[in-house]
DNA sequence: AGCACGCCGACT
DNA sequence: GTCGGCGTGCTC
C-alpha cells in the first residue's frame, strides 16, 4: 500500500483507491482511477463515485494501491473534487483511532467529522454572493460562465452547472469560486438568523469640543431632564467605550421623551449596531488582569507538570478563576506559533466565557458548535486549516477540525457528560478523543473541573496525569453558605408550603427584596411525572416506549420523553372509568406554577428542554435573566452547566433525592457534581451566596460532602465502591445494545449472543439484561455488558466482540437485529 | 443513505 | 385482478 508521500505515479499505471463514504457502512470500497486522473490522486482528497444507483460526491481517498481487487471488478471513479487534500494526516489518524476504539464504521466518523458543507450532494445549490462584484478577465472562462448564469438565475444546482459547462468535471471550478468568495452553498433549510440590533447614543461631533460643550450646559439649564441625560451620558462614556440607549435611559431616569428632544436637536446621535444576544457584562473582566497568588502558583505547577506529563488535571473549586489560567496558557501557546483547541460543553458556548476569550484574543478565535449553519462551519473549518484561527472554542465535534500546529488543548468542565456522544455512532468521548488528538500533535492537554470525573481524578492520582489543585476562590469571594432542609421533618411540622420549605420561601422573599436573583433546581421537566388512577392503579404509558407519560400543563398533554409521542390528557380512567386521577411526582412546570402562587409579583422563567425549544429559546431566557428581567429561574440540570450570573445569591434545590436514587453506579458521582455545580452558581462576585438543598434523605453522605465541599472524601468513598464492585476506573465497560421490534425474537437472540460471547470471554460477559427503559420507539432493547479488568487486553476483547457481532449477523435469522456497541458508555 | 426487489392488504 | 405498504439486501 502506498501513502501520501509517494512520488507521482507512472502515467500508465492503474491506480486503485480505497475510499470512505459518508455512510454507515461496515467497510470501505475500492475504485479504479482512469489514467488521465492519475496525477490528481492523493490521500485526503475527495472524489466523485458511482455507488450502486447513486452518485456520491464526497468519497474520501483513504489509501492508494496498485493491485486490483481480486473478487470483484472495481468501477472507475468519475472525478476528483479537490486540488489539494482537505483532510490532514493527523485527522485521518484520529478517524482511524476512533473507528477502532469505539468499534464503529469509518463512514460514521466521517459523517460526524465533516461539516455538511464539505459533503456536497447533487442537489447542492450554488448561490451568488450578494456583495460579489468582479472585473472582466479576473476569472477563467468557465468561472465567468457560471457567474453570468447566476446573475440571471439566482440558484444553480451541480447538475445545472454540468449542463451549463457541457462537462461533468465541475468541482474544481465551483471550488475555485467558493475559495474566491464569489458564491456560497445554500442551505436546504434556510436559517433565519437576525442579528440583534441595539441603539447606541453618542454626542454629536460639534459638542465633542470642550467650549461648545460648556455652552450646551448653559443652553440646557432650563431643561433639567435633558441636562440629566447629558450628565449621565458623560459619566457613562467615561467608564465605557459605547453607551446604549437603554443604559442611558436607566442611568439618567430622563425618560425617552427628553432623549428624543436631544436627538431632534442633534445634540445626540443614534446608531444601530448588531450586538450579541448575550449581555455584555464582561466589563469587569479586565483584559490586563493579574493572576492571584493562588492562580500564579497553579499556572506554574501546570507548566512544570507539562515538562513531564502530557495531560494535566486542573482541579479548581468553583469561581477559582480557572479561565484566567487557561488564557495565560493559551497566550503562551499562541506566542510559540501554535494553535489551541478549547473544548466546552455545548450549552456553555452560549455564555460569557466565549465572549471573554473572544474579547481577549480578538479575530484569532473561532467558535464551533451545532448552532452554526453549514456555511459558517465550512468557513471556520477553512480558517483553522489555513491557520487564521489560532484558537477554536468548540463543543465536542471541534476535535475533528483540521489543526496544523496544535500545541494546547483545554477541556473545560471535563466531567460533563455531554462530552460523550450517545447517538448516533461514533459514540465517542470528546475528552478522551482530545487527549488522543493531543498525542498525535504533540500538544499538551489541560482538563479543568471543580468536580473532576472519578476516572480523571484517578488518572491524576495514580500519576498518569499531572494534578494541580486550587482551593481558593478568586478575588476572595466567599463560599456560599450551604444548608440541607429535611423535607420529612418540615412536612411533619406542617411547614412545607407546596414543595417549598418555610426556610426556602423566606430566603426567596429576602433575596427578591434585595433585588437579587434566585435559581431553583428541579431535575425533572413537565408538570406531573405520572398520572395514576387512584381506584385501579392504571397509569397511562407511551404506545411506543416502555415508560409512563409525563403530564405537561403548558400543552395540556401527556408526553413521552423518549420518543416525543403525545396524547391528550385523561380525566377519566380508561381502564375502570374512575374520575380519581392522581398526579404523582412533579417537574419544573409545576414548580413554576406553585411558586408563582406564592410570589405573584416575581417574574419567573423556566429553563428546560421544553422552554428552550420554542422560538427564541435558550438565549432569550438566559439574556433576560442576565438583564434582570426575570427574578427567578427554575431549571433542570441545564441551569448547572457553565452559566454564570453575577446577581444570583440564592440557589434552591427542590428535591435532591431524585438524583441520588437513580439506579446507576455513577449516580452518586453525578449527584455530587451536579449539586456542587449548581451550588457554585451562587454569589460568584462580591456577594456571598446561599444554597438550600431540600431532601427527604437529608443525612445522605453525598449531600453532606457537597455542603462541606469534600470532593476528595467523595472521591475516595466512590473509588472504594468502584473497586469493590468492579466498576471503572478499575474495569472497562462495553455495552452491547441489541434492539428489535419483536420481543420474542430479541429474547432468544440476545441470550444466544451473550452465550456465544461468554464462550470466548467467560465471566467478563454479563446479561442479557433488561435496561431501565426496555422499549423505545417500538424497539425492544436488551443489553449485554462486557466488563474487562485491566489485566486483559482490551484490543483482544474488542476484536473478539467485533468478530462475534459479524458472525452473529451473518446468520439470517438474526440479521435483522440492530446491534449497537458503546465503548466506555459514561 | 438511496434504491430495487419482493411479498401481503384494500381498491378502480 | 393491481397499486402500494415497508421489510431486506446491496452498493466496489
Amino acid at each position: 500500500m502506498l501513502d501520501f508521500h509517494e512520488p507521482d505515479f507512472e502515467e500508465r499505471e492503474t491506480l486503485f483507491i480505497e475510499v470512505v463514504l459518508p455512510l454507515s457502512l461496515a467497510k470501505n470500497y475500492v475504485y479504479r482511477v482512469p489514467f488521465e486522473l492519475n496525477d490528481q490522486i492523493a490521500v485526503g482528497k475527495r472524489v466523485v463515485v458511482q455507488f450502486g444507483k447513486n452518485k456520491i460526491y464526497t468519497a474520501l481517498i483513504r489509501s492508494i494501491d496498485l493491485v486490483a481487487p481480486s473478487v470483484y471488478e472495481a468501477k472507475y471513479i468519475i472525478d476528483v473534487v479537490d486540488s489539494y487534500p482537505i483532510i490532514t494526516v493527523e485527522q485521518l489518524q484520529l478517524w482511524d483511532w476512533m473507528t477502532g476504539y469505539y468499534l464503529c464504521n469509518e463512514g460514521d466518523v466521517m459523517s460526524a467529522a465533516l461539516p455538511a458543507g464539505l459533503k456536497l450532494a447533487s442537489e447542492t445549490i450554488i448561490v451568488l454572493k450578494e456583495e460579489a462584484t468582479w472585473a472582466e478577465g479576473v476569472h477563467t472562462g468557465k468561472e465567468e460562465t457560471i457567474l453570468h448564469a447566476l446573475k440571471s438565475r439566482p440558484r444553480l444546482t451541480i447538475d445545472d452547472v454540468m449542463a451549463l459547462l457541457g462537462q461533468k468535471t465541475v468541482y474544481p471550478v465551483i471550488n475555485s469560486l467558493l475559495d474566491k468568495g464569489m458564491v456560497y452553498i445554500a442551505e436546504e433549510v434556510v436559517e433565519k438568523y437576525k442579528p440583534l440590533l441595539k441603539s447606541f447614543i453618542a454626542l454629536s461631533s460639534f459638542y465633542q469640543d470642550q467650549d461648545n460643550l460648556k455652552q450646551l450646559f448653559v443652553i440646557l439649564e432650563r431643561a433639567p431632564k435633558q441636562l440629566n441625560a447629558l450628565l449621565a451620558y458623560l459619566k457613562l462614556s467615561r467608564l465605557q467605550p459605547v453607551v446604549s440607549k437603554q443604559q442611558l435611559v436607566e442611568e439618567s431616569e430622563c425618560g425617552t421623551a427628553a432623549l428624543k428632544t436631544l436627538l431632534d436637536k442633534e445634540i445626540f446621535t443614534v446608531s444601530k449596531k448588531p450586538v450579541s444576544r448575550l449581555k455584555d457584562n464582561t466589563d469587569d473582566f479586565i483584559l490586563n488582569f493579574e493572576l492571584s497568588k493562588a492562580q500564579n502558583h497553579a499556572l506554574q505547577q501546570v507548566e512544570e507538570s507539562f515538562s513531564v506529563k502530557d495531560v494535566v488535571l486542573l482541579h479548581g473549586v468553583t469561581a477559582s478563576g480557572k479561565t484566567q489560567i487557561y488564557i495565560k496558557l493559551i497566550e503562551k501557546a499562541i506566542e510559540k506559533g501554535g494553535q489551541v483547541l478549547f473544548l466546552l460543553p455545548e450549552i456553555a458556548l452560549t455564555t460569557q466565557i466565549v465572549e471573554r476569550i473572544q474579547r481577549y484574543f480578538g479575530d484569532a478565535i473561532g467558535v464551533y458548535h451545532s448552532k452554526f449553519n453549514n456555511n459558517e462551519r465550512v468557513e471556520i473549518w477553512n480558517k483553522v486549516l489555513n491557520g487564521k484561527y489560532r484558537v477554536v472554542l468548540g463543543a465536542r465535534s471541534a476535535v475533528f477540525l483540521p489543526f496544523k500546529e496544535l500545541k494546547l488543548i483545554v477541556v473545560d468542565e471535563e466531567h460533563e457528560s455531554s462530552y460523550k456522544q450517545q447517538e448516533p455512532a461514533p459514540r465517542y468521548q470528546a475528552r478522551d478523543a482530545a487527549i488522543y488528538l493531543g498525542h498525535l500533535h504533540g500538544a499538551k492537554v489541560v482538563l479543568g473541573s471543580a468536580t473532576p470525573a472519578i476516572e480523571s481524578y484517578y488518572n491524576a492520582a495514580s500519576g498518569k496525569y499531572g494534578l494541580v489543585t486550587i482551593m481558593e476562590r478568586y478575588g476572595g469571594v466567599e463560599l456560599p453558605v450551604q444548608e440541607v432542609i429535611s423535607i420529612a421533618e418540615e412536612t411533619k411540622r406542617k411547614k412545607m408550603v407546596s414543595y417549598f420549605s418555610s426556610k426556602l420561601v423566606d430566603e426567596i422573599a429576602n433575596t427578591l427584596e434585595n433585588k437579587e436573583q434566585v435559581i431553583l433546581f428541579q431535575n425533572r421537566r413537565g408538570y406531573a411525572t405520572i398520572l395514576i388512577c387512584a381506584t385501579c392503579g392504571y397509569a397511562p404509558k407511551c404506545v411506543n416506549c416502555d415508560v409512563s407519560l409525563t403530564y405537561h400543563k403548558t400543552s395540556g398533554k401527556l408526553h413521552c420523553h423518549y420518543c416525543g409521542y403525545h396524547q391528550s390528557s385523561i380525566n377519566i380512567c380508561p381502564a375502570c372509568g374512575s374520575v380519581h386521577i392522581e398526579q404523582k411526582g412533579f417537574g419544573t412546570e409545576r414548580v413554576e406554577e406553585e411558586l408563582s402562587l406564592i410570589f405573584p409579583e416575581a417574574k419567573i422563567a423556566r429553563l428546560d428542554v421544553d422552554s428552550t425549544r420554542t422560538k427564541n429559546g435558550l438565549q432569550q431566557i438566559i439574556s433576560d435573566f442576565q438583564d434582570k428581567k426575570t427574578n427567578i429561574l427554575i431549571g433542570t440540570q441545564m441551569v448547572a452547566k457553565g452559566l454564570d450570573f453575577d446577581n444570583v445569591t440564592l440557589i434552591g434545590v427542590i428535591n435532591a433525592d431524585t438524583l441520588l436514587n437513580y439506579p446507576d453506579f455513577r449516580a452518586f458521582e453525578r449527584s455530587y457534581q451536579l449539586l456542587a455545580q449548581v451550588a457554585g452558581r451562587a454569589g460568584r462576585r462580591d456577594k456571598q451566596g446561599r444554597v438550600i438543598i431540600q431532601a427527604y434523605d437529608d443525612n445522605h453522605r453525598i449531600i453532606g460532602q457537597v455542603i462541606e465541599n469534600k470532593y476528595l472524601e467523595m472521591y475516595q468513598e466512590e473509588l472504594a465502591e468502584r473497586k469493590q464492585f468492579n466498576y471503572p476506573p478499575f474495569t472497562r465497560l462495553i455495552f452491547v445494545n441489541i434492539k428489535h421490534k419483536d420481543a420474542d425474537l430479541l429474547n432468544v437472540a440476545s441470550v444466544k449472543f451473550a452465550n456465544v460471547l461468554k464462550g470466548q470471554l467467560g465471566g467478563r460477559v454479563l446479561g442479557p439484561e433488561q435496561p431501565l427503559v426496555s422499549r423505545i420507539r417500538n424497539y425492544y432493547i436488551k443489553q449485554v455488558i462486557i466488563k474487562c479488568d485491566k489485566s486483559t487486553s482490551i484490543q483482544k476483547v474488542k476484536s473478539i466482540l467485533k468478530d462475534t457481532v459479524l458472525q452473529f449477523q451473518s446468520e439470517k435469522e438474526f440479521r435483522s437485529l440492530n446491534i449497537q456497541i458503546d465503548v466506555d458508555p459514561y
